[in-house]
DNA sequence: GCCAACGTTGGC
DNA sequence: GCCAACGTTGGC
């Protein structure tokens, strides 16, 4: 018999990704509605992205200003696929190891969900005993991290 | 601007 | 494959 696991959605993982607001903020990714997230020269990051699935949930981290924290919530709308900035000579992306036929970088697109009422600052995941686990928290910089269910709903809940 | 953590590069 | 040198990230 066909069973319900075999025609249920997985569930969506949950991840958190970080962007310098000077370069791509929340609210240019609300302006937008979608976004390709181009730039990650990192093989872990990279290797993340394409383990995601559409409807994956996303925190959308500001990092590199002050203070840094969780801005809002996104959500994965496109699978991984080539970053097309690094076949771009103009790009600051540009990888000239990089060729169409074997790219080496990968982005996936995401949407706009929401802005959070204020920022959650990273100050205050400090202070949360159960996040003290959080990638986030351990390995403060690899830019694309997954996140549990739990860490992703305890900052949602934070966040209110 | 400093610096700790950590990723990448390249000589051997 | 090791590891020193170097570059980058990102909080402070």
């Amino acid at each position: 018999m066909a069973t319900a696991t075999a025609t249920a959605k997985p569930a969506a993982r949950h991840w958190l990704m970080k962007s310098e607001p000077d370069c791509f903020s929340i609210d240019h990714l609300k302006k937008k509605k979608t976004s390709g997230w181009d730039g990650v020269r990192n093989y872990q990051a990279r290797n993340f992205m394409r383990e995601m699935a559409v409807g994956d949930k996303v925190l959308f981290y500001h990092s590199s200003i002050t203070p840094p924290g969780v801005a809002g919530l996104a959500e994965v709308c496109a699978l991984a696929h080539p970053d097309p900035t690094q076949f771009d000579p103009e790009s600051e992306y540009y990888d000239p190891k990089a060729t169409p036929s074997v790219p080496r970088w990968f982005m996936v697109d995401v949407k706009y969900i929401s802005t959070f009422p204020a920022l959650l600052p990273l100050e205050r995941l400090h202070q949360i005993p159960e996040l003290s686990d959080m990638v986030l928290l351990q390995r403060s910089r690899l830019s694309v991290q997954p996140a549990s269910k739990l860490h992703y709903d305890l900052i949602v809940s934070l966040a209110k």
